[in-house]
RNA sequence: GGGCCAUUAGCUCAAUGGUAGAGCAUCCGACUCUUAAUCGGACGGCUGGAGGUUCGAGUCCUCCAUGGCCCA
């Protein structure tokens, strides 16, 4: 399909039809819109930081056109790389009227090299005197407005380019994820753990509670699912042998949309044989201070407002003891299904589907505790019956060697002791297998090919994961995980 | 899934139920140190979509679409 004067959405054709007919004046004084390579000397932000070195030396750079003022026989224009903004001053009298004639063509948005002397205008600026102007790509579409920016939400997630293009502080943020994801790699890496890739779409969507997604493979005409954890994978191959283990993958959960909820999301898990939730709690802390330290040059955050110090090391606080705190009940108030129910009806907790023992739980977490951890706090020794992947506790076997850590309100890190007991892991995933008979469609699935693994011996081991999105968002100080994610999932137009 | 809010020019926003406007962008003209360049002129709209109330609807009502926030 051609470039069409009209948009499928009542695009007005005076704009780009302005455009094509330059793009038509341009071709036919010979000039090709479209070039090809374009070495450049320097990024623009080196040009204006290294001004003292380069002043009166020949540089190329090249960008976006960002900025046109025009002066007659003579204009400035801004262009802007991915290191920043530079600017340029175009005269006449020196680039000849050929090929001020292409300056007087150019449009915001058009993608420019230039070759040039360096120099500082009067007022100060450094800026390129152009000796060369050459168009490597003419936009045939405006720029959102250069001062106000783009701000229709919509319009930001479905067009990502412009909004990368107009608000600089979104490019800051993927750029600080960027260098997270980095951080996290060379922090696991420095620690002799090695990084793997388990498969995406698997027979059965295994390793957390979550409804997954569905799809299909023709030739071996087999329904797949894709993961919603690398968990299961990731453990088989603690017992093959890799000690220590970790994955910084995408995750698929059948899900609402929401702030906090995107249905693929990156997820980090982590495993360490022979080591357990303790050591998990330093690795947690260590991991997200020294991230926090690297990328924003303190651990001391601010998360909508709120102070947070993610100095190690991080608060433990027993969650049988904060949920006592904060809404009054013990675990042992409600031991099956029917005083679970009076329980979350005395709490006015409201849950969609039936009140079984194990979601009034969950909920009181979501609902009482989560939102008060604002200082970084492990919560440690969860109930056996949500945890269904952890070891139990020695002296307890209502608990289970676990803890969530929680920053700003939010869930950050789920980790545990493995389970590495084949036979109790079996009795666990059936009982979860009966709840998913129930109609629990998020209840975990029973994963023969994972037992069987089990049954070979797994060392025990720690086992830690952390949704990289949330991590994101409470280092760039973002409200949304759509702010965090270049992608994120909308309805189709 | 429910409630509230939003949707007006390419972008950012105005407009008691009574002639749809501004800034930026675009086009034409002037201008060889501007930087939100400036100055003069011009173009730009089925007010998200479909119905309804009214002499008259951007504005009030209903439904739909998309988004945001809150709730589930």
């Amino acid at each position: 399909m051609g470039p069409r004067a009209e948009g499928p959405d009542g695009e007005p054709s005076g704009l780009v039809a302005a455009r094509l007919e330059k793009l038509r004046r341009l071709r036919s004084l010979g000039i090709e819109p479209y070039g090809g390579r374009f070495p450049r000397s320097h990024h623009a932000a080196e040009v204006v930081s290294g001004f003292a070195a380069l002043q009166g030396r020949e540089v190329a750079v090249a960008g976006r056109l960002v900025g046109l003022r025009g002066h007659g026989k003579a204009t400035f224009f801004d262009l802007r790389d991915q290191s920043g903004k530079v600017q340029v001053y175009a005269r006449q009298d020196v680039l000849g009227a050929d090929e001020y004639g292409l300056v007087s063509l150019l449009d915001l948005g058009d993608i420019v090299g230039v070759r040039g002397t360096v120099f500082r205008t009067l007022q100060g600026e450094v800026t390129v005197q152009a000796g060369r102007v050459t168009l490597l790509a003419k936009a045939l579409r405006p720029l959102p407005e250069k001062w106000h920016g783009l701000k229709d939400v919509d319009l930001r997630y479905r067009q990502r380019y412009l909004d990368l293009l107009v608000n600089p502080e979104v490019r800051e943020t993927f750029l600080l994820r960027s260098r997270v994801v980095r951080g996290i790699r060379r922090y696991l890496d420095e620690r002799g753990f090695v990084e793997v890739e388990t498969p995406t779409m698997t027979p059965l969507a295994g390793g957390a509670a979550a409804r997954p997604f569905v799809t299909h493979h023709h030739a071996l005409d087999l329904e797949l699912y894709l993961r919603i954890a690398t968990e299961l994978y990731l453990k088989r191959l603690v017992v093959g042998g890799l000690e220590r283990v970790y994955e910084v993958g995408r995750v698929f959960r059948n899900e609402g949309l929401s702030t906090r909820h995107n249905p693929e999301f990156t997820m980090l898990e982590v495993y360490q044989a022979y080591a357990d939730y303790e050591d998990m709690m330093k690795l947690t802390e260590g991991l997200v201070s020294s991230l926090a330290h690297e990328v924003l040059g303190t651990m001391k955050i601010r998360y909508q407002g709120r102070e947070v110090d993610l100095t190690p090391p991080w608060a433990r606080k027993s969650l049988s003891q904060e949920v006592l705190e904060q809404a009054g009940v013990r675990w042992s108030d409600f031991p099956d299904d029917a005083s679970a129910a009076r329980v979350a009806e005395r709490l006015g907790l409201r849950l969609d589907r039936p009140p079984t023992r194990a979601r009034v739980m969950d909920k009181i977490i979501e609902e009482f505790v989560e939102p008060r951890q604002v200082s970084p706090v492990f919560l440690v020794d969860y109930p056996v019956e949500i945890s269904p992947l952890a070891r139990r506790k020695a002296g307890d076997p209502h608990l289970t060697c676990r803890f969530e850590a929680f920053v700003a309100g939010r869930e950050i890190a789920n980790a545990f002791s493995e389970l590495n007991d084949p036979l109790d892991q079996r009795e666990r995933l059936e009982r979860q297998a009966q709840e998913r008979a129930r109609g629990d469609e998020e209840a975990h699935v029973l994963d023969e090919d994972f037992l069987l693994a089990l049954e070979h011996g797994m060392p025990p081991t720690g086992g830690l994961g952390i949704g990289v999105d949330r991590l994101v968002m409470l280092l760039a100080d973002a409200p949304s995980i759509r702010d965090v994610i270049l992608f994120p999932l909308l309805k189709p137009r």
